[in-house]
DNA sequence: GTCTATAAATCGATAGAC
DNA sequence: GTCTATCGATTTATAGAC
């Protein structure tokens, strides 16, 4: 309930303000969608002063999507449970239709910068890709510890192979949410979690059962 | 005037020019990056003409995805067989680096529309979603008749499901390629296709253990 | 149907007063 | 640091000769 303090003075008032209208206008209308006129008109600063805090349009994205990593690893802090993929999936869905979670929802955009390959030297699309390798290394330390420790020492990377598909089932939903598909989140939630548990209860068979390959 | 007609001629070859040069700008370009005056330049015709074709930027874009659906279609036909979902997820890889596969490549594109709700009412994007459940209910006609028959008789709806499931893994791991994730697609497409198979024989075994209900 | 030239609008970015 | 005014480049789309 009470939200991590922000006393820290790392973001003056304005910054965020101007961070936090781009991430507005972002989830709705895209990268290319979103003008600095109107990040400006929104923040309520004037266009020379959002180019005052942030050099352009490029460095707001990339600044933006630190700011939403940031809230990211805020939600994905304390205990590990057995729902991690469950909840990443279940999330995709309200991320694409709460315009509260607007954090949530911002992956969907940050999934652009994946795909428009034109922006290959846009600092904002490098920035998501190394946001998005941290993310995956953050994810391979908490599914881990879940995998059992005879899969493990028959495939030490079976861990992070978990954590590849679980991402990609992860983007695929954020992709169908996005798509406006009618389909039940949280049962695909269930079944995307089931599959991965199905897929290792078979290796921890196989891992047991067999000394040789 | 006379608009074209197409009931006796199916796409002349200048129009077929400017869609397959729409098509090479579009997949690495996305819609916005792509210009009508590149459109043209690549295609060998001005833009003026590329304009007496087609009305408009949208309706370039949603002919286009329909040119690639029928590609899409020619792809999918004939007999099926159990490695649908493994070749799906290894054709991804491919589709994002190999500008020939320009059919697979059509997938990325597609990810884009789905992705910018900004376009909300575009006609290209309008197109794509109708698109995405003709392509949704031609897998379905493909995956289900591979669904035990008591697993289907527990849940009529489970051939779906699976669709929806594949699809997801697809749109996935399509993101990871144009990420430029470092895996290997065909270990993880055989990875995917053995939790779908984990999940479908859990459910086998289900169905069968129980008689009732 | 093809092509050139250009209109009309938008957007990112800057200059300079305060 | 804030704000106004505006430049320069780009892009969609059209007009009109051929």
């Amino acid at each position: 309930m009470t939200k991590r303090s922000r006393v820290h003075q790392s973001t003056p008032e304005n910054e965020r303000a101007i961070l936090e209208a781009a991430l507005t206008l972002a989830v709705t209308a895209g990268y290319e969608g979103t003008t600095m006129a109107e990040v400006a008109r929104l923040s309520g600063l004037p266009t020379g002063s959002v180019y005052w805090h942030f050099n352009n349009k490029e460095q707001l994205f990339a600044e933006l999507i630190e700011y939403c990593f940031g809230k990211w690893k805020e939600d994905h802090t304390g205990p590990t449970n057995r729902d991690l993929l469950r909840r990443s999936i279940a999330g995709s869905a309200g991320g694409s239709t709460d315009p509260e979670n607007k954090a949530e929802a911002f992956w969907i955009l940050a999934l652009l910068f994946a795909l428009e390959k034109r922006l290959a030297d846009n600092a904002a699309r490098k920035k998501y890709l190394d946001v998005r390798r941290q993310m995956f290394e953050l994810m391979v330390q908490r599914v881990e510890p879940q995998i059992p420790g005879s899969v493990l020492a028959a495939d030490p990377d079976f861990g992070r192979k978990m954590v590849v598909l679980g991402r990609a089932l992860t983007d695929g939903f954020y992709i169908a949410a996005s798509a406006g598909d009618d389909i039940d989140f949280m049962e695909f939630a269930d079944l995307s979690a089931s599959a991965v548990e199905a897929l290792i209860a078979r290796r921890a068979a196989m891992a047991e059962g067999e000394v040789e390959k």
